[in-house]
DNA sequence: AAGTAAACGAGACGGTACGTCCTGTCTTCTT
DNA sequence: AAGAAGACAGGACGTACCGTCTCGTTTACTT
């Protein structure tokens, strides 16, 4: 109602070279040989200008956190298995396995280094953060409904200790992360969410 | 067999040019205005040649990390209060409070970033980290020797859900490291403890 | 009348655009600040798509000689006093005096620059010369016809003279360029022509 | 007597490079092909940095000017046959087949057109217009010395008809330089100067 | 005291990547 | 069809930084 004046003119954005350049984007964060990923490289491999590149993202690190971001929250479901226990299982589960494969992992590191130097990349890393843990956090307030969580229980701690082991232990690289990780971690959660309940666990 | 003829010769290092790259290092860590801490700026700013530098670490990531571990470690004292839940809110209190000061966590924002490009940033990342983490596990240990934690509980897991979210925190900066959110945590952490003990065991 | 078949189709040329582009591209080339004409500024300055500009005119160089051209050669009559040096005399006054002015030579130096690089500037910017050539040799034609140039002198190297002082002046900038000079080489170039002539001068 | 308290410090300027740079600006200026003489290919051909280009000149031109003026002002000899027109003759045959050269002639091409571009590069080649034609002109000193010029000539003027006539053909193209050409214009300036005096003048 | 050797501050070097700018082409919608 | 708007591939620009390589100087130990 309001751009009535100018709807648009010109040549539209080629969305085949957008999604050229996400898509080389991660093959290329994914190559964890220690090569930093370089504009030049991926407007090569992706068949298009630098230009092309800097009129839509305001710097390397918007694009490579746009691209990992479009990936790593993919193919994870919200699962209903009935029980907390079972949910944060399921949960944990598929994203400890999505981040633990090698070239994931390799994105994640590129992707949280280049936030911290890059404020927008850091303004994308912040909401992607958010995006995901909003997820985990309504499963628990799910559980909580269901009376499985005591009332004055931290969710919002308990959800940064799920997010916060996987990107220590990616970050840091001292253990390993697989479905191990993922049960051991779910059971002790619950241990803590049902601490406060009533009659305590079951 | 040879060298036992000739122990030295020619000039010693200069540990004040070694301290003042280091503590410059910090300082230049410490600067949460994005720039990217260079190496003619450090060895500017420490009144030292690129060469020393050079001659003595690897890598510029080398030099950051040894700077930052050498200050982000000092001044945690390992508490002994007695009980699981009061060691570890003294621990993660003091942890909480020194991570959480801004240009603390600058230096280990700009570190842990620099320990994702740098293959020596990453080994001394990785031998800082260890260290920390001995500290915690140590006290952890301790207390289930004193029966405060069940035998089979996963301690490298607690201890990583303690530095997960003092990580986590710090690199996405979603929210604040403080007092507050260490009793958080040491009330969970504890809460875990203590919920497959007793009654609760299997 | 005889495009009887397809007398024409679309839109036809608009004469707007071409005089606004070639008006513009002479204002642009003027300012001598040093910064290089570019097509998206002449474009814009002209009110007229990129597109308007490549479909009449195959490269910038062209455009832009091309509106040197059609600037530089107007307004110098050709003068009919009746004798080699009162013609020289007016001429080449005419013409010092509108090189010499700044803005004018800055057109020159810039169209001169665009000649050296652009193949089409430089068919542009021969044809231009050739014409200005033109006008001078003819005068010298007359004055020969009239017997005051020997038979074997040769007229071309005159004109070249003429030109040579005016561009190099122009181009290095090292003299200026005005009526005085242009008295001080009619004189030289009529004593040039005497020189072989019976009986000398007059 | 100044500079006493810090002569020198830290590693000295690279002779071969500077050579190596000027060597193959003058190679790259002297490729007719059109293609324009960028910094990387110099730097790549050159095996050295564009740093080390930029460190030494203000800017692409001024290296290309350096370049062109080392080059093209030497071999050209003084003569002093005795006569004006004999030592015209011996210099303009010998400017002239070095400027009509086409290697030659294409250095100076590219080479005024950066001038007319680049503050840095008109600034040379002003300074090395004025070189050379101050060894032609201490050549006329000394024939009007002798009394083979008229004391009232301008002979800034005569210079300029030379060097005029030179870049003029050199930067249009519409007529070769050669001996031919020199021995024409050495006659023509003779002349000139031959009107003034003694019986011809007045 | 003279000799030898390493460390030092300074800074030039070859390279690589950056983000900007410009050219000439292509695409979309309007006239 | 021709036009204005503007996105596109390509490629040069000049800057910044890395890690290495001289310089001449300073500091220590060995003769």
């Amino acid at each position: 109602m309001s751009d009535r004046q100018r709807p648009h003119t010109g040549r539209r954005r080629n969305e085949a070279a957008r999604r050229a350049i996400l898509d080389v984007a991660v093959d290329l964060l994914a190559r964890d040989d220690g090569a930093p990923v370089t504009i030049d490289t991926l407007a090569a491999a992706a068949g298009v200008g630098k230009q092309t590149i800097y009129r839509w993202w305001p710097s390397k690190g918007a694009v490579l956190l746009e691209a990992m971001a479009e990936r790593a929250g993919a193919d994870i479901p919200v699962p209903d298995t009935g029980t907390l226990r079972g949910d944060l299982e399921a949960f944990l589960t598929a994203t400890f396995r999505g981040a633990g494969r090698r070239l994931t992992a390799s994105v994640l590191r590129n992707a949280m280094a280049e936030a911290q130097r890059d404020p927008h990349a850091r303004e994308h890393m912040r909401t992607f953060a958010e995006s995901r843990r909003r997820v985990l956090s309504g499963l628990l307030e799910r559980a909580r409904d269901r009376g499985e969580i005591a009332a004055g229980a931290d969710l919002a701690l308990m959800v940064d200790q799920v997010y916060g082991v996987l990107w220590y232990r990616v970050l840091v690289g001292h253990e390993p992360l697989g479905e191990a990780q993922a049960t051991e971690l779910a059971r002790a959660l619950s241990d803590q969410a049902a601490a406060r309940l009533g009659g305590g666990g079951r």
